[in-house]
DNA sequence: CGGGGGGTCAATCAAAAGGTTGACTCCGGG
DNA sequence: CCCGGAGTCAACCTTTTGATTGACCCCCCG
């Protein structure tokens, strides 16, 4: 049987450094190449499609402060003609980021304090064609299931950012090419879902909840 | 001339394994002991020093999950009888993440996307005793100097947490026992001196320079 | 003792946010 | 094929928030 290869997407040297350090460490598993972004993952992907050297699975963060970020990267990467599997690895588990990862087609989503042993596996499993969630990624994609009224939905959540980010309704909009008047039903609907009358309490729930990073956190 | 020996301080495997491939391949560095969060850190310093082996620079990570995070970590390295000096190797660079660490007796501060020569440069540095900065951090502190900001008094502090629970000025007044009209007197001073014009985006700047922790968030 | 900063309060106006109702589209599942 | 949820938008009205101005008190510091 070969070895599961994996592409490294990560725009911190000594991640990559780290996950190459931990996976080339255990049996069946080589590290195809590396890419610092999303664009840059893209060339490898079609550089090794040329040369005739499959990637198995795109290993691959969230949170890459310049170029394409994750997310973006990840929706590219479905696009293509036998897209690889794409495991997210990074390092907050909250609903935003979790729900973006999945809309945009990742078959996993792990976070980066996991034990080593466990990345392996989710590696391995991904490559397989499984899908691998950390446990407050399943929780959270079962109680949607579940119950779908309560929970918000990705566009709300979208909003729920931007909110958090001090925006004014009228910024809110423009940002998002809808109408004020749009904001306001989507806001609405949060702070129902939420048991909240007004926005700083939305923030404060939603970040207690985890729904959204705390203000200002990097994304 | 010896090695300089280096503690890594930091709450991913992934990156404790990547700093400990990346330094242990330069010439002049090795790697005395590793520590998932501040108390372990601690630990290993007392047990290293028992031990006759003495620890020339701590490599700290910020932000950690849980337990003692790496600011606390680095004051408390501080008071030890004659600490090491605690160069800062962390995800981002923004204002309150740079002043909590120099408060704190920081020597240095790197960021993780910093190419692997330079971190090695850094690491030898900060073992010399000389003190390392990022650019931006740098940039920061000399503007500190230059311009002294005007900062929030203990009165506006206290009503910016209350208002990031998500309270209405007649909440917050309520619970000051103070005039609505004397609560919005404060959030004008404060939106002035933050640099923004309504609650949220106050929320989301205190937030991000630390003047307040995230809503939900314990002490 | 005089000035200034911090804290308190009021009145007023303008702007933003909140709540309600109703309506239209699109899409997926029974 | 119809229903319902999600998303979009508008009109309308109420409440809250933001901005400005001016005032009073207290206390510390020069």
């Amino acid at each position: 049987m070969n070895d599961v290869r994996v592409l490294l997407v990560d725009d911190h040297p000594v991640v990559r450094a780290g996950l190459k350090a931990m996976l080339a460490g255990f049996e069946g598993i080589s590290i195809a190449a590396e890419a610092a972004d999303g664009q840059a993952a893209l060339k490898e992907l079609a550089r090794l499609t040329v040369l005739g050297d499959g990637v198995d699975v795109v290993l691959m963060d969230l949170q890459m402060g310049a170029g394409m970020d994750g997310v973006a990267a990840t929706a590219e990467i479905r696009k293509l003609a036998v897209p690889p599997p794409v495991l997210i690895l990074t390092t907050y588990d909250t609903d935003a980021d979790i729900l973006a990862a999945v809309e945009a087609g990742a078959s996993g989503y792990m976070l980066k304090d996991a034990p080593p042993e466990q990345i392996r596996r989710a590696v391995v499993a991904a490559a397989a064609g499984e899908t691998v969630l950390a446990p407050r990624a399943a929780a959270l994609l079962m109680n949607r299931i579940t119950n779908p009224g309560t929970s918000l939905t990705p566009r709300e959540v979208q909003l729920l950012e931007l909110l958090a980010t001090g925006l004014s309704n009228r910024a809110i909009a423009r940002q998002t090419f809808i109408s004020e008047a749009t904001v306001k039903t989507h806001l609405v609907h949060i702070y129902g879902k939420l048991g909240v009358d007004n926005r700083t309490a939305a923030i404060a729930a939603a970040t207690q909840r985890r729904i959204i990073r705390p203000p200002g956190q990097p994304g």
